[in-house]
DNA sequence: ATTTTGGCTTGACATTTATCAATTGCAGCA
DNA sequence: TGCTGCAATTGATAAATGTCAAGCCAAAAT
C-alpha cells in the first residue's frame, strides 16, 4: 500500500471524522489490486472479507437467478461497495465484476468492523453511508415498478445529461446491452425504446445521444427527486439535506442505476 | 409515554447495547400514537421528524409517480421504519399509511441523531439495522427484475408458509389488491397468477391458500436466500451471519415484500 | 330479508415486453 | 483489402402484463 493510494480515500465522507491514527489502523490490512476488464471480484453468495473501494475503472454489480442475470448498479470512482455485507459480516447478495481495467482498494472487513466499534464518528459515518445507499435502492425500485421501459430510458438520459454538465449531446458510458440490463429490459427493447424516444427529439448515433427537444422529453420522463438522483458532485438533493455532501452516499452504491 | 410501551422496544437489537440512562434520554421526546385504518402517517417528500416504530397493526410503505402507486413493503410489529431518512435528516422517499388500526411509537429524529453521536454502540446498531434494510431491498429488486409475476407469487406463498410455521394451508395476511401491488402486478393479474399456480397444486379459497403439491411448486419458485428472506424469528440467514438475530434487520424495513 | 358496497374474478382486448432469427454496422486483425 | 467477431438493430412472432367492462360474491348496512 502506498500512501498516495490511501490519500485518494482519506477525503471520503466515510473517513472524515477519523483521527489519522485510527485511519492508519483501519487501513492497515488494506491492499491495492489491479484487475483487467471482465474480472469477477466476488460472486453472489460468497462470504465478504473486504470492503471494496473503486479508484479507477468501472464495476458492475449484478444479480442472478435461474440462468437469468440483471445489472443492479454500475459504479464509477470513487465508490465503495458491499458495505452492508461488511457491516453485518454476511454473504454477498450481488456479484461484482469489472467492466474495464480497474484499480480497487480492498480494506479488511474485520478491521473495519473493529474500527466501527472503537471510533464513534466512523460508526456514524458508516450508518450515513449505508443510509444513502438504501435510499438509492428505494429510488431504484420505484423507478422499476412505476415506470415503463421508455420512461426509464428517458430519465436515464436526463440524469446522464445533468451528470455530464448539461450538454445537449450526451455520451453513453457503457455498452448498450449493459445499459439495457441496468434499465431492466433486453437489448432489443432498448433499441426500440430509443426509437420510441425519437418522437421526443432523441437522436442516437452510436454512443452519442442528442437530446434535441428537452421540453417534450422532460414531460414524458417526469423526473423527480423521489425517483431520480440528479446529483452532480457537490449539490444536495433537498435544501434540508444539504449535509449529504459529495461523495454523496446515495450515489456510492447505486450510481448510474436505471 | 408509559414505561410499558417503551419496554416493548427496549429489547430491540437497535437499543441493545445502550445504557438505561441513554435509552431514557433518547426516548425522552417519544410519544405513542394510535391511528385508525387507512391513516396516512407520512407523505412522500415530507421532512422526517420522527423514527416510527410499529407496535400493533399493519403499515404499508408506498411510492407514487404520475398517478401510479406501488406498495414497496408491508410492515408488521415490531418494525422500525424510515430509519435511513432519520439518519440523513432527509425527506421521506416513501409514503406510510396504516392498513389497519395501529399503535405506533414515534421517537424524535433529532434526539436519535444526537444519541448516535454520543453513544458508539447505538451508532453501530443503527448501521447494522440500516444495512439489514439495505439487503432486504437488494433482494426485493432482484425479485422484481429477475422473476415473472407467477414466480414472485409462488415465492411469496412459500415464504408465507415458512413464516406461518410450515402449515399446508397458508392465510393471506392482506387484501389481494394490496398483495398484487406489493408483488408488482395488477389485481387482475394476481388472479391469473393464482390460476397459473393451480397447475402446481395451489388452491385458493378466499384468503386461504392450500399448497397441495409443494415439490413442483418449489421447483417453479426456486427460492433462494439471495432473493428471499425465509427468516422466521430466531434463525440466521447463513451460518456465518448468525449474529443477525431477531428482530432481523433484514426484516424490519422490507418485511413481506414480493 | 334486502340492498348496497367493495373486493374479487373473468373475459375481451390493447399494450408492452420478451424471444428468436436474420441482418447490419463497425472495429480489430490477418 | 477483406475477414472476422461482436455488438447493435430490425422484423416476425409469442408471451406477459395492463386495461376496461361486466359480473360474482360475501360482508356490511339498512
Amino acid at each position: 500500500m502506498r500512501d498516495v493510494d490511501l490519500n485518494r480515500i482519506r477525503g471520503l465522507q466515510l473517513f472524515a471524522g477519523m483521527s489519522d491514527a485510527r485511519f492508519t489502523d483501519a487501513t492497515g490490512g488494506a491492499f491495492l489490486q489491479n484487475f483487467p476488464a471482465n474480472a469477477t471480484l466476488l460472486y453472489e453468495g460468497d462470504p465478504v472479507d473486504f470492503l471494496y473501494i473503486l479508484l479507477e475503472g468501472t464495476v458492475e454489480l449484478q444479480g442472478t437467478w435461474k440462468d437469468k442475470e440483471s445489472t443492479l448498479a454500475i459504479l464509477r470512482p470513487i465508490s465503495t461497495f458491499i458495505l452492508a455485507a461488511v457491516v453485518l459480516d454476511a454473504n454477498a447478495l450481488m456479484s461484482a465484476r469489472t467492466l474495464e481495467k480497474s484499480q480497487i482498494l480492498m480494506l479488511s472487513a474485520e478491521s473495519l468492523r473493529r474500527t466501527m466499534n472503537e471510533d464513534p464518528a466512523f460508526a456514524v459515518a458508516v450508518a450515513q453511508e449505508v443510509s444513502g445507499c438504501y435510499r438509492g435502492l428505494v429510488r431504484s425500485i420505484k423507478n422499476q415498478k412505476l415506470r415503463s421501459g421508455a420512461e426509464r430510458l428517458a430519465n436515464y438520459l436526463l440524469t446522464l445529461q445533468v451528470r455530464q454538465g448539461g450538454v445537449e449531446t450526451v455520451t453513453l458510458p457503457h455498452e448498450k446491452r449493459t445499459l439495457a440490463s441496468l434499465l431492466g429490459m433486453t437489448a432489443e427493447n432498448l433499441s426500440r425504446a430509443f426509437a420510441t424516444l425519437s418522437d421526443y427529439g432523441v437522436e442516437v448515433q452510436g454512443a452519442e445521444v442528442k437530446l434535441a427537444r428537452p421540453v417534450p422529453l422532460r414531460r414524458l420522463a417526469a423526473p423527480s427527486p423521489l425517483l431520480d438522483n440528479h446529483m452532480p458532485p457537490g449539490k444536495g438533493t433537498t435544501g434540508k439535506a444539504a449535509k449529504e455532501m459529495w461523495p454523496p452516499s446515495e450515489r456510492s452504491c447505486s450510481a448510474e442505476r436505471g
